[in-house]
DNA sequence: TCAGAAAGGTGTACGCCGTACACCTTGTGT
DNA sequence: ACACAAGGTGTACGGCGTACACCTTTCTGA
């Protein structure tokens, strides 16, 4: 009968409640004071009981932006792409000020986790349901993909990173499997992944021309600029024009 | 006389020297592997010798960036700035590639070395050469900062960053000495910056309107990506063009 | 030429870090 | 009531950056 007296009990950890903490803790101290056993003494806890939770420290990084991710607000539908894809970066931008510990997180991680994977493709998807090309699109992604997140460069590079070439050592039926649920749950990645790489005719990474996907964005940009340029553009007129 | 003997004797270290092991050593083996004790262990020397040419690793990271700085091209002189500008963002470009390690760095990196300053003056003449008023040339250095570099978001901070609003921690005078060697050695630098603080009054940093660069430079690359959709752009066609 | 100083190099030690491993405790389903 | 899984603990290891006291080599100028 005695057995949950007045002591006060600390709720039983869980995945979510560790990476609530870890986001609450780096956005107070930032993200180098952020180890486990300061995470762990937060949570009044001794620093391996975390592992029970995340496997590493790692995983426990993917899962702080897998947190914040969720806080970007999903599209605004009946608009113009233009306005749906501005208001969206805006919201993200919004989110990486509120967390001023994941800008640098997001540009070291290259791992594709189901939040990157689907916030990606709302994002693409945004572009394909205002009418964009899948090749437009595509590049479309890679130019203005770091502006939000940092991983313009590897956006469809497989899980090759590091070991090699590219997925060549995971079994075919493993392959097989992740194909199907990429199409199941990512149409739109897939739709642009597998189209950048008609090329070379691998199916998914490594099929697309970096170096002509940054001469996209650069030239892009040069264009606008020239374009301003040549129009004497002041930005005190565009911001009495702004309103 | 027997003073030195057949023995194997390693010439002295320099700051250079380390700087140079640091780069080769992060080229082989990446970043992460690379540690004082590593780097000591590499140059056949015990990891507190490094400690004489560098005062802690953070200053080590600064000075491979200085090291790589120096391996981009200087500015082609008599072409038009926009093929001015391409070039000199292109061989950034291959340099990063060269060093793959870099742009992390890079991207966490706010110090405003007078290697970095130097490159940000050199580029800004670029434009200001190509007949850019100052303040669209600023915006311009905000869009296009992070696509060399990474360092958008503050390039005009001053030294704030961490330690509370601005310089209002170091003494007047020196930062009257401070003022008096940047207008020498970066006048391109101090004028876009001077220009930029008109609106609140301050001389340096905290000047400048974070949200309008960003939206400034989104409103940028959404204005061309719509100009392209338009048109109806198609990569493969923009490929046979480009030849 | 030679002392003394400055510059370069060493050895030891400290307090962090991530986490492997063996163990105990608590909650849950039968 | 009990077994078993899930959650939590304690100890320990190897690696990190670097402070500090010390020795050794090289340079300098009288």
């Amino acid at each position: 009968m005695a057995q949950q007296i007045s002591v006060e009990r600390r709720p039983r950890l869980n995945r979510d409640r560790v990476l609530q903490a870890a986001v609450s803790l780096a956005d107070e101290v930032g993200i180098g004071p952020l180890s486990m056993r300061r995470l762990a003494q937060e949570l009044d806890v001794v620093p391996m009981a975390l592992y029970k939770h995340v496997a590493n420290k790692d995983e426990l990084l993917d899962g702080m932006v897998e947190v914040i991710i969720g806080e970007i607000d999903p599209p605004v539908a009946d608009v113009d792409w233009k306005s749906t894809v501005r208001l969206r970066v805006l919201s993200a931008r919004r989110v990486l000020q509120r967390h001023k510990w994941a800008r640098p997180v997001l540009e070291t991680r290259t791992n594709r986790t189901p939040a990157v994977l689907g916030y990606m493709d709302s994002f693409i998807g945004m572009f394909l349901t205002g009418g964009f090309s899948v090749d437009l699109t595509h590049h479309v992604m890679h130019a203005i993909g770091s502006r939000m997140w940092g991983f313009t460069q590897e956006l469809f590079d497989s899980a090759a990173s590091e070991s090699g070439e590219g997925p060549a050592d995971v079994a075919p039926e493993v392959q097989a499997a992740m194909f199907q649920e990429m199409s199941a749950s990512y149409p739109n990645v897939l739709q642009v992944a597998t189209a950048a790489s008609h090329d070379d005719g691998s199916v998914v990474g490594g099929g697309c021309d970096d170096q002509f996907e940054f001469e996209f964005a650069l030239d892009l940009l040069l264009d606008g600029i020239e374009r301003l340029h040549q129009r004497d553009y002041s930005s005190a007129a565009a911001r009495l024009e702004r309103g």
